[in-house]
DNA sequence: TCGTAAGCTGTGGTCAGACCACATGGCCTG
DNA sequence: CAGGCCATGTGGTCTGACCACAGCTTACGA
């Protein structure tokens, strides 16, 4: 006998495809939902007859993306389990195709300017139309930016952070998980731009107070439901940092 | 007394992790750019000091997220090559979220709807600013609505294949790649989901009608250099198509 | 001389088996 | 009854061995 089966259709996929593959389709089934244990490595190696490794390398691929997490040892918090979390995966395939040149630094930050528009937008269109007993919230945001607001006591990587951590927060406000892992993915992928930017400022003190008054400026548009201000606050916050670190070719 | 080495740096990233940030900081630096061929797995196998599996581990990675591309066999073509196609990825990514329930579908619309309105700002606003001797040239999406006139000819779902082409065409008109991927992305993760909502449309005639007709609308407004009118027809067409199959609950 | 066919070489693709570190949970001992 | 020990099962890794494949080299024959 030999070891593959020769009346059968040959499968073309490679072998990591059919794990890959066969876990979607359970996903898609409903018969794995997040919190769920996937089968053992080796469990899963002999159900699907294909090696170790390949299920390895199919698992690999499901940890990156941010739908599995793995852990070693025994007990309900180890093996491979859902989780979906998909701002992790973003992240790493947008820095990764900033890297190889596949993403033009310039349309990332174009991208997310349409991206933080239509978030602050929502949140204004959201607040305007909120009732009186239960008010959009944005204390999540306001709290970054009082931690922002600690003159001197914040460093540029810091307050560059807690910038970032401010734009994430009102994406997730807005409910948009879709749009919020893309910020996130998009934020990420820039990161390292935007630190070395910071010595091309003519002075931090002035743009940084520049960048607090506009946040203040953005919670304030959405509180006050007004959505047009709101897009033009964000729009000359984002465009105006990066011209004024050269982040992009002015030739555009 | 700890486990740990005590002089020696721990290196506690997985072997995996090693290959893929080698691989990272190689593309950053420029060492690697897309057309390159990566070390074969052997060779980096040995020159990182892992096993072979982490770096196939590492290189399926690499594939998935649409950075490389492999081939077996020998001769130029052969070997893993950077190609930086992030669709692909993007695809994956966003594909595997809505099934594992990380992203919901509601929110996918959603987002779809921002970034088509954006490029069709974009686009009409180019249109507008073109020169007479450089005029927009929309032939490829064009071209696709021509495909999709041959009545009677095209099935459902060929009809929404080229659909989906055209959108896609018009976001690589736009020249954001990052747009054009994401779009491509959120289009193929819920394309099941559109296919499967044909059956519960009142006429299939009249609902293809109005989609060409609104296509056509689309690309005259973008022609015209009228932004605004060109967003009003995308968002009916987009919210139309997707209300008229109950694709979206109602309850939103 | 030239063309063709054979085989050589190096590539990714896959598998099997062997360890390791680790975390749990039951068992055994005091 | 309490505490520590170890059996068990998990992912993490490495090694070595094949295979299929594609290009290149070589040798053979017309």
């Amino acid at each position: 006998m030999t070891v593959v089966d020769t009346h059968a259709a040959v499968d073309s996929r490679r072998a990591w495809e059919v794990v890959l593959q066969h876990i979607e389709a359970d996903l898609l089934a409903g018969r794995l939902v997040p919190g769920d244990h996937l089968p053992a490595e080796r469990a899963l190696s002999s159900e699907l007859g294909v090696g170790r490794s390949s299920v390895r390398e199919a698992l690999r691929v499901l940890e990156v993306l941010g739908l599995i997490r793995t852990q070693t040892g025994s007990g309900p918090q180890s093996g491979a389990i859902i989780v979906a979390r998909p701002s992790g995966g973003m992240s790493s395939l947008m820095r990764l195709q900033v890297a190889a040149q596949g993403f033009d630094v310039r349309d990332v930050v174009k991208t997310r300017l349409v991206l933080e528009a239509a978030v602050v937008t929502e949140l204004a269109e959201a607040s305007a139309t909120a009732l009186e007993s239960a008010p959009l919230d944005l204390g999540d945001a306001v709290r970054l930016l009082d931690a922002m607001d600690a003159d001197g006591q914040v460093s540029e990587a810091e307050f560059l952070t807690l910038d970032a951590a401010f734009h994430l927060a009102l994406a997730d406000l807005s409910g948009n998980t879709v749009i919020a892992s893309m910020m996130a993915g998009l934020r990420n992928s820039i990161e390292s731009y935007v630190l070395a930017g910071v010595p091309n400022l003519r002075s931090w003190a002035e743009t940084s107070g520049r960048l607090r008054h506009e946040h203040r400026a953005i919670v304030a548009a959405i509180e006050s439901g007004d959505a047009e201000s709101a897009r033009d606050v964000v729009n000359a916050h984002i465009t105006g940092y990066y011209a004024e670190t050269n982040f992009i070719s002015t030739s555009e």
